[in-house]
DNA sequence: AATCCTGCCAACCGCGAAGCG
DNA sequence: GCGCTTCGCGGTTGGCAGGAT
């Protein structure tokens, strides 16, 4: 990827990286909300000396880097309270996760699509309810990351903290030379509790 | 054992709304 | 009041993993 950066590093905009999000990345992204706060994407991706657009550094943050993130291991409680809710809104995720504390708008809508609406168009109505919520309770097991939910995470903020080799190394893939890791490793670390003692 | 298919999730894109000078 | 910038939302896509054949 380098190679394509390199190409076209004549103009700024080719600066901007898109696709996965690496380690370091993240951890750039956390030092500094960690420090500063959200808000002004734009700025804040340019001052973090990230190459990614404030709308990118955003949705990371939002869907996946915030602490408070549950991801995975829908109950049939909130599977219910979503359906309940779809049905009352139609398609307005956010108004509907923040309904369900810990998830992201972009989790309901990926669950909405890839479970419900899809036995939905199989039963053709609403039937399928008592049947997704019996199905979904057995399957679950098909998101790795259920065991792991963030919810579990004593975390604070904690200003000042910018030494990012203070995390340890987390266990992330490194047969390339980007570094893609597992954030609920990462948060089990705690690494804001005292990353900078 | 290899290939194909399906499901799931992370991330990007486009558009409209809100805020600001 | 107007234009510009930024933010937030919803829709869509690409890639990976696991299962089925």
């Amino acid at each position: 990827m380098a190679e394509e950066e390199k190409r076209t590093s004549s103009s700024q905009e080719a600066e901007v990286r898109k696709g996965p999000w690496t380690m370091e990345e993240d951890l750039i992204l956390i030092n500094y909300i960690a420090s500063h706060g959200e808000g002004v994407w734009n700025t804040l991706a340019k001052s973090a000396g990230l190459k990614r657009t404030g709308k990118s550094c955003r949705l990371r943050w939002l869907n996946y880097l915030r602490p408070d993130v549950r991801r995975g291991n829908i109950t049939p409680e909130e599977q219910l309270l979503i359906m309940e809710l779809h049905s009352r809104w139609g398609n307005r995720w956010s108004k509907i996760a923040r309904q369900l504390p810990g998830r992201t708008d972009n989790e309901i809508k990926n669950y909405w699509r890839t479970r419900i609406q899809k036995k939905a168009k199989q039963g053709d109505s609403f039937e399928y309810q008592n049947q997704t919520m019996t199905d979904d309770a057995s399957t679950s097991h098909s998101n790795g990351m259920e065991e792991c939910s963030s919810s579990q995470l004593n975390y604070q903020m904690q200003p000042n903290m910018d030494n990012s080799d203070a995390f340890g190394a987390p266990s992330y893939n490194t047969d390339s030379s980007e570094s893609f890791w597992n954030i609920d490793e990462f948060w089990s670390m705690n690494p804001l509790n005292g990353a900078g003692d």
